[in-house]
DNA sequence: ACCACGTCCTTAAACGTTTACAGGCGACGT
DNA sequence: ACGTCGCCTGTAAACGTTTAAGGACGTGGT
């Protein structure tokens, strides 16, 4: 490996001795402390001169502090991709943070590794993205006090940890709006295997706009196609279906398959709490979407709040959902009995 | 803020006292050095007992390796998002080393700004994603002896850096006998506003096998619809198009205002440095196309090998692209003179 | 003239490691 | 019995900061 060159060897000293202070009077200066008009002249100059560049292990030792935040992907599925990181690493770095990541890959001891690594960096705050239920490493956080915050989902372990979620009332009576405004009385909500926070709580909001909601629930077997057929079997049947990804793609490709006109026959509402944005959008499929620039910066107002002394709230809910109406959903067309 | 807790004060000092040994002999256990079996057994259960976890700052300050590399986007747009980051931490993580990332938005100074920090955090290596020409502190990090990797795109300062990017040979050749077995004779190549080495290296193999090449260099006005019909005007006129983004899906959506078949009239072929592979592969747009995750892995490694003492290549070129042909390209139609 | 006080500065002790150096000690060859 | 050699371990000195404690000095009130 390439030796280190002297440049980066100039400390404190070098300049206090240039500069003719002490060390901590260097220290002051590039702490930005009050210090006498003639010193700070002299210290900045030496500091320019010797090219001087504070050392962030020495300074964390010391002080305790590392000014670093750790962020953990489970999984990149199922994830809101770079703008999160952009939007949360922008928003902590004005605050004087810098951010480390890591992907676990869906495996629950590299999660643990990882956190494990993150305690010997000391991060002075946590974001676990989908964290996997169980992680020994927590218990270790919890005990230093350091904050460690789940963003979209969370259970097991980190149901001690605060989450950070998009909140989707407002959504949701977006979309009950414009399926009621269009005249259907019914909808179809297909629950995903495995569960889906977003889904529960747009449910909600179309109950609470006086929408009648028919759940289906899927067997293991069951493919689009099915879901579909037994959707429009039933009595009074719904006019409208609301699904998560992937399965909303399929329902979209099983309607094709069964002559089932969209929106005419059915509408067609899909439920994004990831990054198919962009998908849905080209292929004019309506959608609850995520924001993934307002998630960051929440998120990472929240975690300088909680440093800062603030107690978080347990949940924290982000305006971050959005119901885009596009050609997917209409009118209830006329049913047939 | 909370208070740190006692969980993460415990020293080698505790550990060695309750070991009853001497820190060396801890720190040896520690950093895996040979030690006596006894020993080995003693201090392996008092760490456990204890909970003691490194102190990476201690680490840095003393062995003046901080097993961190930095890694600054330009800007979001234009980058391979979230898989290169995931495939390069991966590589590197495997080798003991974490990521911090960060992102310049497009700001010059911001940039600047974003190295210091990397440099007072003493960073090991550092990777830019198309670095702006300048940046002062790029002489700081040679100076240092702190690997500088320069990733897709280089100039200015920067040249002084290896580079990083995808091999086009191969997908330029694909192209190229694609084009050549539809009966296509010569082929209009697109300049954008920017230089692209992509596109300057595909041009170059398109040549290499014989193909008329035809630069098309677009006033600042000129929309695609201007270039579509300039393309069309030309004597012996090209019957495939060459261009970049966001250029080409301009060019799509001229192709049909102007009635132009595709690929029947005009065969369409993308040129992406980007992540545009998605919208391209769904819109059946032919396309050169990065693998991001062999970009992130070959970075990484390359970047391991230097600091495990190897000169890295000027340009290290890495098999990441390849030509997908889609529907937008096909044999040459008849032209009309 | 003296004391109290403020301002600016210095001294020196941490922070938790790594690592060069040397000491202890048992084994082995003579 | 004695040097020699290896192995294991301990001692102690860094690494470059931050920060508590207190010193020096000038100012203003009595």
């Amino acid at each position: 490996m390439a030796p280190r060159g002297e440049r980066l060897k100039v400390t404190l000293h070098d300049v206090a001795a240039r500069a003719q202070v002490s060390i901590a009077t260097v220290s002051r200066v590039v702490n930005e402390l009050s210090v006498s008009p003639a010193s700070l002249a002299r210290v900045r100059a030496a500091v320019a001169e010797l090219g001087y560049v504070p050392n962030a292990a020495a300074r964390t030792l010391r002080s305790e502090r590392s000014w670093t935040m750790g962020l953990i992907f489970s999984d990149l599925r199922n994830t809101l991709g770079i703008e999160l990181l952009d939007a949360l690493s922008e928003t902590i770095e004005a605050a004087g943070y810098s951010l480390i990541i890591s992907t676990a890959r869906g495996s629950a001891e590299r999660y643990d590794e990882l956190m494990r690594r993150f305690l010997e960096r000391r991060v002075d705050a946590l974001f676990c993205i989908r964290p996997p239920p169980r992680a020994g490493s927590l218990a270790r956080y919890q005990a230093a006090g350091v904050p460690v915050m789940a963003l979209f989902e969370r259970s097991g372990d980190f149901e001690a940890s605060p989450l950070v979620r998009p909140a989707f009332s407002e959504p949701g009576r977006a979309l009950a709006q414009h399926l009621a405004g269009g005249g259907h009385a019914a909808v179809a909500v297909v629950r995903p295997p495995s569960r889906s926070p977003a889904l529960a709580a747009l449910t909600e909001a179309l109950r609470d706009e006086r929408l009648r909601v028919e759940l289906v629930e899927p067997a293991e077997s069951d493919g689009a196609r099915e879901i579909v057929a037994g959707v429009l079997a039933r009595p009074d049947r719904p006019t409208a279906i609301v699904a998560v990804d992937p399965l909303v793609r399929a329902v979209v490709g099983a309607c094709h398959g069964l002559g089932v006109a969209i929106p005419g026959a059915l509408s067609v509402v899909a439920v994004s709490d990831l990054a198919a944005d962009a998908h849905y959008r080209r292929h004019g499929v309506s959608a609850v979407v995520i924001d993934p620039h307002r998630m960051g910066r929440a998120s990472g107002a929240a975690m300088l709040a909680w440093l800062g002394g603030s107690v978080p709230a347990e949940r924290i809910r982000v305006q971050a959902a959005s119901f885009a109406a596009r050609a997917s959903s209409g009118p209830a067309g006329v049913v047939g009995g």
